[in-house]
DNA sequence: GAGTGGTCTAGACCACGTA
DNA sequence: ACGTGGTCTAGACCACTCG
């Protein structure tokens, strides 16, 4: 009774979804090509709907395909933003009354909108980098082409910038950074932290991400002059839509 | 006796989605807890199997569980290696004649296989940025603490390596960096691109990735005095891994 | 052996987009 | 109006894990 060497071959379902991706990752099959839909694939394969389902499903997970209801399901589109992770912070860029989202974008239209500004009492991790326990935070989200793309949200020492323009609606040309220098504080250092993960529903929704739609995660800290952090800045990415790039020497 | 679903409101299989999900958040069900299986599902709500089992599925591809066959359904572990970007890759790490790989893992143990050497044909992109058609490529994988974590693969200048320590499976203390610096091509400044994106099956495979995983793809250019591209690594990181960290000047 | 997740069938009704 | 994907039921058999 031992025995029986189970043989394993891919379910009908993984072997569907295989083929359908190789046409997409061939080229087969385009940006924004329509894919045969659950109906197309019970008739032509002679499976139940659940199963078709199943195989449409593993490459809306891997983000190579987006369903639309009433519609069909299509082969995803990839329009990556590059965000410069240093050069776009250097000195010059605030200094000159430039904002940071300028040098990402190259002409193409972005708004900024779902700003709050609130005073908050410290998460336990920005209140330990900041060394204070009441923080200003801006939150907003980045929309480029109409699409929102990033929620960022910056921790501001509460003490440090009670009363100036860094906790009102406009921040003035240059940004918060130009206003911190201002106050004595330019930031000399920055230190980002990159992750990636699945989204969260309240991410899911504001960025309005599809199934199969990593977030990166980065974290950032500026350190004015005697390395004393003054902003710590959360955003959250639609990871579809960004390139991130660092240049730095040996 | 069935009642007519309500669909102003949240599917079911995403409302148990989200009361377990807040279990996981809230900390009430911790790293490697069990969660409610599909049969615990189907008679606490009185559901269908195949909802129970959608139920679950979001959890899963959010990352924050993962299913074992026969055992059942489980709480993610998470525990990141930093990978410092701009530290681990100074003058004196490899001048110094250590492995890049020893300022990430502080102490952890780590292991590479899999290795794989050859000469081939560039592809378009890594020929357009290396200016060459010809490549000598060092594939391999790294793991830490016995799980696989990154998949590497870089290329070079057939040329510029040919006969070589760099085309060695073994390329000597201080690694290709030192090699390429006794040529007279050492590095001097580095160019990474970042993104984030679901695993293709390969990766899955070769990475030992669970469902809601995404990977990380960092794509390094190296590039000698006089901004001579002398090796392009492509490299694919388990993103439940992996904390990424770049730190520069304003 | 009992329980678990993995796959699959054959139906049903719904909300939605497009024509 | 029609076809699409979205949700759900009520079964079934399988492979696997664990006590």
């Amino acid at each position: 009774m031992t025995e029986s060497p189970v043989h394993h071959e891919s379910p009908i379902y993984r072997r569907i979804a295989d083929r359908l991706r190789d046409q997409i990752l061939s080229g087969a099959l385009g940006d924004g090509d329509r894919l045969p839909g659950e109906n197309a694939l019970m008739n032509e394969y002679g499976i139940a709907r659940a199963t078709a389902r199943q195989a449409l499903a593993v490459l809306i997970n891997e983000g190579l395909a987006v369903p639309k209801r009433g519609s069909g399901v299509y082969v995803r589109l990839f329009r990556p933003i590059r965000r410069h992770g240093s050069r776009r912070l250097s000195r010059e860029q605030w200094a000159q009354g430039l904002a940071i989202w300028d040098s990402d974008t190259r002409g193409r239209s972005y708004a900024v909108d779902e700003v709050r500004i609130a005073r908050e009492a410290a998460s336990e991790h920005v209140g330990r980098v900041l060394g204070t326990e009441e923080v200003w935070v801006r939150r907003r989200r980045y929309s480029v082409d109409g699409r929102p793309v990033q929620l960022a949200a910056s921790f501001f020492p509460a003490d440090l910038v009670e009363g100036t323009a860094v906790v009102l609606p406009d921040t003035g040309p240059g940004g918060v950074y130009a206003r911190l220098g201002e106050l004595g504080h330019a930031p000399v250092h920055f230190s980002e932290e990159v992750r990636a993960r699945m989204p969260l529903p309240g991410e899911t929704e504001l960025l309005n991400l599809p199934a199969g739609t990593p977030v990166i995660s980065v974290t950032r800290v500026a350190l004015a002059e005697g390395g004393v952090a003054v902003e710590v800045n959360e955003m959250t990415l639609d990871a579809a839509s960004y390139v991130l790039q660092y240049d730095f020497d040996a």
